[in-house]
Order: structure tokens, then sequence, then C-alpha cells
DNA sequence: CTGTTGGTTTATACCGATAATAAACAACAT
DNA sequence: ATGTTGTTTATTATCGGTATAAACCAACAG
């Protein structure tokens, strides 16, 4: 087959939603421009879904003068645009396979397996996974298939000193910035958006999801104050393992995550007040913290299959094969 | 069609070589499994390799009593082995279009074009470019065309900046190295190189290849004192630099080897003494060179198409989609 | 002359099929 | 029993082909 039509599908689902809410039956439908602009797609998309819609009857008048016909009911809406291109719907598949712990860490798994789960061809799922392995939590042999890295004690901890080691320099470089960089601004709101949080989980509402996500933004302003392509990249795979990992390590997870806003705060309200020796003293804290925590998690977790026999004794840095064409 | 037979072809070469040196006409030939040892490859190769031997006559009386009939003559090897597997024919195309500057940093290429070129399909091109934009040094949009990366001062900052942080880094853990770590011999060995080359260089003879190698070998020992894989990771992207971008910046090239080649010198002899902080501060030192010359050699060079109109005002970081599926 | 739609061309994102390899197993000889 | 080779099966690396998306150009209307 071919591409994903997930683009179509999406566009007329957003073109039905505009004409409902904007658009009278019987007045011209919106120019092929300004609907491309709208779901922010290019003309080819919007141009077939118009003519799903003409075969539909929902506009008639093909050619020039197009007129809404009538409005549409919720059977014209498509109902899977969840599912958006091939790669993120593996992604999601074989996250799944993870946390549900039928794929363990050190285990082997094949291309061809993951295609039959996900119902997609080798090809995707090779791509996805050539692309996944930038994250270090996958990595294959020249030849050889699939493996799923050991999320284990070393993992964690190779993680966190990277971790602690840009961070640290990122508040460094805050307190460098311009008096009317944007980043200053940002951190106000930071601060009310803590506050916010903080309130809500001690009177028992707000739940993971704010957290992970300001959780993130926190991280993020931190980070960008480097500007650095390098960092930012690593930073995806930290933002990625931690999202999945706490999604099953759940025991615990309030006292924890008020214990992180908390710690979080300070250093905010260190930057805040343009402290930054106390902000980065409170930042190593922090960063202590959540070193244990994920430490801690992981001793709770299964074993997985450990280390392979290494069958030739020098197995490749794993991860990575060097990107130059040696030999 | 299917996978390239670099293999089988690497493998009929080892095995024709083998036989010449070390077995004489009418001799039995050694063993499939001893064979696949011998050339790190798995039975299959040295199965078909063997059958076609057969039919050149190189080895008579199939099955379990082999014989070798006759030596080789230099027309029964393969003469295209360097061909790697298809990635690695596609990196050098595609490093050598940058390199030719045919490909100008910062402008659009497509997947079909490079496939042209490298004689191969589009799906292999892809693949490799996919892994390839782990080196930061392409960047695709979601659903759009595939961009070399600006090689800019920007870049080179950005680069340096990390390469700073992570080496400063490596030499402190690298003074709390156990006192029988091996580490510590490897440094003497290097001390040695070190003096060895520098005297070919004031000799006249001696240049880039083994510079490069030492000074990769340099590098490679300090980081690994981290022992990260995340740092490994990042440490082949600024290998992999420094290695194409200095082929092609020449002037003034033994100059500066000759000024790198002391600096490690010194921060290796520091290291040999125990010496930690003025280790450190030695690199300090030759770390700065080191930017200096890489963003010199930047300023020399043409300024490519520079960055594109930014179309919709908030260009995706770039170098990575995210890894985690949102939206 | 600006903005609209209708075609056309090129490129990407997939799929299915196939040769090359690896790995496992069976048969056999010493 | 152990080490051979023959056979089978599973999996990767690669190709060619096709539907979708983007980009371009032409025709035309206000």
């Amino acid at each position: 087959m071919s591409k994903t039509d997930h683009l179509f599908r999406r566009t007329t689902n957003e073109i039905l939603r505009y004409i409902a809410d904007h658009v009278p039956v019987g007045a011209p439908a919106p120019t092929e421009n300004f609907l491309a602009a709208h779901c922010g797609v290019s003309r080819s998309p919007v141009r077939t879904a118009l003519a799903h819609l003409g075969e539909r009857g929902i506009i008639g008048g093909g050619g020039q003068a197009r007129i809404v016909a009538r409005h549409p009911r919720a059977e014209d809406y498509f109902d899977d645009v969840a599912m958006g291109p091939r790669a993120d719907h593996i992604e999601k598949v074989f996250m799944d396979l993870v946390l549900r712990q039928e794929l363990l860490p050190g285990q082997r798994f094949s291309e061809a397996e993951l295609a039959r789960r996900a119902g997609s061809s080798t090809t995707a799922v090779r791509e996805f996974l050539i692309g996944f392995a930038r994250s270090g939590l996958i990595a294959k042999k020249p030849q050889g298939s699939w493996r799923l890295q050991a999320f284990d004690r070393r993992f964690a901890t190779e993680l966190a000193d990277m971790r602690d080691m840009l961070e640290t320099q990122a508040v460094t470089r805050f307190a460098g910035l311009g008096p009317d960089d944007p980043a200053w601004a940002a951190i106000g709101g930071l601060i009310a958006r803590h506050r916010a949080l903080l309130a809500a989980l001690a009177g028992g509402t707000g739940h993971y999801k704010d957290f992970s996500a300001l959780d993130r933004d926190f991280h993020n302003i931190i980070i960008n104050a480097m500007d650095n392509r390098f960092v930012r990249e690593f930073y995806d795979v930290v933002s990625f393992v931690f999202h999945y990992h706490y999604q099953w390590e759940r025991k615990g997870e309030r006292a924890r995550n008020i214990v992180a806003l908390e710690e979080h705060l300070r250093i905010l309200e260190a930057l805040d007040r343009r402290d930054a020796p106390e902000a980065a003293r409170r930042l190593a804290e922090h960063l202590a913290t959540a070193r244990s925590t994920l430490l801690d998690s992981i001793e709770g977790m299964g074993e997985g299959i450990g280390e392979e026999p290494e069958e030739d004794g020098h197995e490749r840095p794993v991860v990575s094969r060097p990107l130059m064409a040696s030999r």
C-alpha cells in the first residue's frame, strides 16, 4: 500500500467542524487556500476532502462556486483520526509491550514480530526502530536483531549523570541571560502554575498528567537557556524515559510529586530573585532526590534478562554503531 | 532485489587468502565451522563461498572430504570488497556531496536524488538518513524533505560548548579512577605515540591520518573515563564532524597538528603525574584552541544557503522531532 | 494583478516480495 | 560423545511499486 491518509481524514474532520460552526447551509464554501491554511496542510488533502464531501452530498455545485448543501451529521466524521502517522502508532504499540513487561529489558525482539503486532509492514517498523535507537533504549548489532536495553541501575546512573551535568551548567547559563530575556518572564508564570498545582494536590484534585506537563516545562525552560541543539536532543531522551517510567511506577506518586514541585519552586524563586548561587544549590538538591527516586523505582522492578552472554568478547558499544564508515 | 552480498564476497576472499597461505594443494580444506569463526560470520556465507569455489575448480570433492584442488589466482578474488553494507556506501556518497560542496549547508535535498547518485533504492537511503540524523547534521520536517544543517558558527559553538562540558567533567572523573585502572596504563602508551608523531612531523614525515587517529584515541581515553553511553554517543558525532571537516580544511594543517599534539602531551603528562588540577588547566587551554581553530575554519568556508525563510514561524527544534508521540 | 481552482510533476511514506544471512535442527561419521 | 556437513526456518536488508502530500504552473475570474 502507501502512505497513511491520516492527513486526509483529519482534514476532512476539521473542515466539517468548520462548516458546522461557521458556514450556514446554502452559503458558499470557504476557499481551498483558506482551508489549507486553517488545517495547516497543503491543498492536496483539502481537495480530496472536498471531493469526498461532494460525494457525500455535503457540498454541492462542484467547481468555482461550491455551496454547502447540508450540515454534517455525526456519521460524516471519521472516527479513527487518533492514529497519526505510522511511526507514532508503532511507537505506542512498542511502548505498550515494554510497559506491560511482555518485552523484558535485555531481551531480543524482531522487526517481524513487532510488525505483526502493529499491523504494519516490516519496513515501517524498521524505520521507526532506527530512529528510535537515538533514545539509547534499544540497540542492534550490525547484522543481528534488536534488543531492548537493560533498564537497570547502570542505565539510570548514566542518564542521571548526564542530566546533572547539563542542568547544572544550564542554571549558571541562565543567570548570565540578558535582563530582558523572555525566559525571565516565563519564570513568573511557572511559579504561579506550581503554586496552583500544589494547592490542587493538597486539596485532592490534580493528577499525574498535570505534574508531568509542568515538570517537563520546568526543565525545558532551564535547559533552553543553553540554546544548544545537542542538549535539547539529549533532553528529549530524558523526558521520554521519565514519562514512560513514571507511568508504571505509581506508588507514592502523590508524595513524590509534591516534593518535586516544592523543590522546583525553591529553584524558581531563587532565580526570580536573581540569586544564582542559591538556585544552583537548590538545583543540586532536586537532582539528588530525582536520582534517588529513579534508582529506587528501578530496584523495585523486574530484573529482565540482564546482560546476555557476550558471545564474542567485545560487543560493540551497543547504542550506536559509530557514524563513520570505517573498516 | 535484496541484501547486498558483501559478506559473501569478503568471506570468499578471506578463505582464498587463508588457503593460499596455510593449505597446500591436495590437502583437505578447513572445516566450515573453522572458516566461519575465522571470518567472523555465520556458516551460511561460508557455504555459499565454498560452493562458489567448487564451481571455479579451486576446491574439489564436494561433500565431507573437500580437497584443495589448486591455489587461487589473482582473478579468483573479488575486487569490489571495499563496498560494505549499503548504508556505508550511501554515507560515502553523501559525505562526498557535502565535501565537494555540491550540497550546501542549509540546502534541501531529496531522498530520491541521493538514491539515484548512490545507485540504490529510496528505502535504503531513507533508512540511512533516519539513522544519520542522530548526528545533528541533517534534519527533516514532519512531512517535508531533508535538509543539510547549516554548518555555521552557531553549530560549531554548540558543538564546542557541549564538548567542553563533557571533557572537563571527564578529566575530573579520570582523576578519581582507581589506581590500578587500565586507563592509567594506556596513558603511557599515548605519551609515547605522541612523542613519536611529533618527531616524525618535525622530520617532515608523518601526516594527517596519523594525527587524526591519535587525536581520536586521545579524546576517547579521556571520555571513556566517564563510562557513559550518552557521552559516547555524542562523541561519535564530534569525531565525525571533526574527521570530515578537517578533510577539507587543509591550510596550516601541520602547524595546527603540532600545537594540538603538544597540548595533548601536557595534559597527558599532568595526568601521568596524577596532577589533576594541572591537567584540567591544560585541558581548558586545549579546548580553547580547538574551538578557535574550528571557528576560524568555518569563517573561511562558503556561506551556504543560510537559514531558510521560516515559513511558519515556529519551525520545530529541527534536529529531532520529539520522541514521544504527542498531539 | 491578485486570488481562485484545475492539472501535472515530483517526493515521501508506506507495502509486499525476495536474496542474503543467522540460527536451529537433523543426519552422519569418527 | 563430539564434531562434521546437509537441511530447514526465521529474520534482516534491500528492491520495486503505489497512494498520498507538496509544489508548481496554467487558466481564468473579479
